[in-house]
DNA sequence: TTGTACGCGTTATCAG
DNA sequence: CTGATAACGCGTACAA
């Protein structure tokens, strides 16, 4: 066998609070007081120098969950995402690590693929880990059972101790930072409106997503107000992905309607249903418009480029980030996050 | 009787595993081998029942730091990454978490944000938290002095039983996926010759980035090999980011080459070097044709669909993972993995 | 098979 | 200001 010192998995010899203190001379607590100076800074400066000498020269690293152990916290903060690769939760993701690093967080992350079961599991997860707070990401579903598990496994969370927030419809009892979906929508809708267009349809996404579900609302209220109603056949359900988009406009071509303008909702949804159009022979953005939601950032220079709702989805990972540490024991806060319709080349205005 | 101070995350009171035995009736050690039921599972059929009844009943979550602390290990994987939000790194995160979660770690996750120092500084983080191995994505620089830090930063934390993996060039001394950006590179730089193109110009990201090298290098020698060498005024150095692109792409039309096709060393620098081809008033891809490098999913969409070498960023997470797990001692392991050249409406030939 | 008791590395309490 | 020493919650030799 080779003698290769430290190799093997979990046994390497890492010096201890213990050995500090004796190659310093002196007693464990005061090589706890000189390294963490947390309460009382009170040691004295030779000995304080001393302390942290020996500790750079055994390379002390102090153990992080024996520290949880005997302070009963964590500096840890979990982050449930629904698919990190999707660009959205990327980008939410990039504004959490970036709050969190600032507080001195490690951030563990959990991506759930879109099982809600494994969000109810990762929250035990970080139960488990003593996870200081919790930040869920996602919209919601209208599913009363689904969603009455998950606030009952986030009560339980908090009950022990532990705070959380989440991004999304504020509807599990804990902070949130809500982004105004219907608002945004209306908002477009009448910009859209005020360029000419008259004749709607919508890729909706699925039937019980929230999310989805607000922003085709909001669209078709506002329409309907300003008089161009959206018909009932014009709104077609699909997937909540780029694949939903491109389906949901094969199915919204074989209908046949009188369309000029299309409101995904979402970017890539949209950019799927371009596809689909440009497939189907369509000159984009001549013979049918397009619009979006979200304004992903890698998306900027498609082309034609595409009208959309800009969302500061670095921002919203701060916010979320904030709620949750700063949710002691109060009322859950709702924050509500404001989108700006962008108006770019995909609607040009009808002919 | 003895009232149970056990809090951990804030004040919550939370069962202990000393809180189940009581309830159940046995004693400590007979509870945790009931819950834990690791190799040995030899606890009577009966006590198992009550153990797991009482867990069941107080909502008994095991102390992950507890538990650490015990066994010596953690289940924890570090990973550290450049950009979340950049869909290369995300994507590859994704692949991480798949393999993590399928090996039961917690994933515990770092975003540099492109800072070298920082890097260094979350290895000490997962260092302390005692994480069992520890992924690093991204390219290297041609930075001696900083890759000896970060190789020295890596040795000690294995030194002291952590194992670790990296994406990008093998050059830490840790197992490695290395992407075969030279060979990729030219492949692709085959193909476009090819379908007939003779004069090529590359935007081709910072000088010392070696991902950027690497594909540049490849790029070039194979065209040079086919007697259509690339001019070195037409190699134009830029930032490794979709702006880099953008600005490349100025600079490369300035210098008012005659120039057929432009290779952009990855697929948002392309991106971007279309629309300063397009603000020029060149007419896409007609006018100019371009190639990028990773072949970004959420980029399949837009117009003209973009020629350019896929990797498996998702396989390429996993496969890290493995390597990082599976190090135990032996050498540095080296797993190449390979692109695939997708020419599409981008490269439609030479007029 | 079950129970006792010790140790894991730190922090915090309480005397000196 | 410093030093013993008791937790913290759990795993596991060792003993019964």
């Amino acid at each position: 066998m080779t003698p290769t010192r430290g190799s093997a998995a979990g046994n390497g010899r890492v010096a201890t609070l213990s050995d500090v203190a004796r190659e310093a001379g002196v007693s464990l607590a005061t090589a706890s007081r000189a390294i963490n100076g947390s309460t009382n800074r009170s040691v004295r400066e030779d000995l304080r120098e001393r302390v942290l000498a020996a500790a750079a020269k055994l390379d002390y690293s102090p153990n992080a969950n024996a520290q949880a152990m005997a302070r009963g916290r964590t500096a840890t903060l979990g982050l449930i995402v629904h698919d990190i690769a999707d660009p959205f939760f990327s980008t939410i993701a990039a504004g959490v690590t970036e709050a969190a690093d600032a507080a001195g967080l490690a951030v563990t992350l959990a991506n759930t693929e879109h099982d809600p079961e494994r969000e109810i599991g990762f929250i035990q997860t970080l139960q488990n880990l003593r996870a200081r707070s919790i930040i869920l990401v996602g919209g919601r579903q209208d599913d009363d059972e689904g969603n009455r598990r998950l606030r009952d496994a986030l009560a339980g969370y908090q009950e022990r101790g532990g705070t959380a927030a989440m991004v999304g419809q504020p509807i599990l009892g804990v902070s949130a930072v809500h982004v105004d979906n219907r608002g945004a929508s209306a908002e477009l809708a009448r910009a859209l409106h005020g360029l000419g267009y008259r004749r709607f349809a919508v890729v909706g996404g699925p039937e019980n997503h929230l999310t989805a579900r607000e922003r085709r609302e909001g669209f078709c209220a506002a329409l309907a107000e300003l008089g161009s109603p959206v018909a009932d056949d014009a709104v077609v359900p699909c997937a909540f992905v780029r694949d939903g988009g491109y389906d949901g406009m094969k199915e919204l071509l074989a209908r046949g309607l009188d369309v000029e303008v299309v409101f995904a909702v979402n970017d890539v949804m949209a950019l799927g249903a371009m596809t689909a159009a440009r497939e189907a022979g369509l000159d984009l953005p001549r013979d049918l418009a397009f619009a979006g939601f979200d304004d992903i950032t890698a998306l900027r220079d498609v082309t034609p480029t595409l009208t959309t709702v800009a969302i500061d989805m670095v921002d919203i990972g701060r916010q979320a980030t904030a709620l949750a540490l700063g949710d002691g024991g109060g009322e859950p806060q709702v924050v509500i996050a404001s989108g700006d319709v962008v108006l770019r080349e995909s609607t040009p205005g009808p002919r």
